[in-house]
DNA sequence: GCCAACGTTGGC
DNA sequence: GCCAACGTTGGC
C-alpha cells in the first residue's frame, strides 16, 4: 500500500465537510497540475493519505481512503483531468503541524517540506508512521 | 496583504 | 525548443 497527502484550503473544502460527505468517497475533483495528477493515476484503492489544511490551519488533520481510481474530472470538459475518489476514515487526534513537521529531522525530505506548491504529494512510509506517532495513532 | 516559488502559456 | 510574461499557490 501507498502514501499520499491532500491539500486543500478549508475555506474551499474542509476536513469537516470531507467527513459530512457520502461515505462512498467524494472526487478530488479541480487538479489541475500534472504532477498532482500523475500521483492521482499511481494510487491503487486503499491506498491511505493525510488531509492537510493550507492557507489556515497548516497542520494534518485526518486520514482518507482512497475508494476509486482516477477517473475524468467532471468539473472540467478538459479529457486531460482526472481525480480519484477518497473518503474520511478517521481524525487525527492531535494534528499535526506544520511547523512540528519542519522541526523533525525525519520529515526533512517530505514534499510539503519542500515543494509545498503541489496538492497532492506521495508520502514514504516511514514518513506516514512518524506523522501517526507525532499525532497520536498508533499503528496505521 | 505581500511576495517568493513554481507552473503554464505563447511569441519567436 | 527557448524563454519572458503571466497567473496561482501558499507560507509568513
Amino acid at each position: 500500500m501507498a502514501y499520499w497527502l491532500f491539500k486543500s484550503e478549508p475555506f474551499k473544502w474542509s476536513w469537516d465537510m470531507q467527513k459530512a460527505a457520502s461515505t462512498k468517497g467524494q472526487q478530488w475533483d479541480g487538479v489541475r497540475n500534472y504532477q498532482a495528477r500523475n500521483n492521482m493515476r499511481a494510487m491503487q484503492i486503499g491506498d491511505r493519505g493525510f488531509f492537510y489544511h493550507s492557507n489556515e490551519g497548516l497542520e494534518v488533520v485526518g486520514i482518507v481512503e482512497v475508494c476509486a481510481l482516477a477517473h475524468h474530472d467532471t468539473t472540467t470538459d478538459d479529457p486531460r483531468w482526472e481525480c480519484v475518489d477518497i473518503r474520511a476514515v478517521k481524525d487525527v487526534p492531535k494534528p499535526v503541524t506544520l511547523e512540528e513537521i519542519k522541526a523533525n529531522e525525519k520529515l526533512a525530505k517530505m514534499v510539503l517540506v519542500n515543494n509545498s506548491r503541489l496538492s497532492v504529494q506521495p508520502v514514504a512510509e516511514d514518513e506516514w508512521a512518524e506523522i501517526c506517532r507525532m499525532g497520536g495513532l498508533k499503528g496505521e
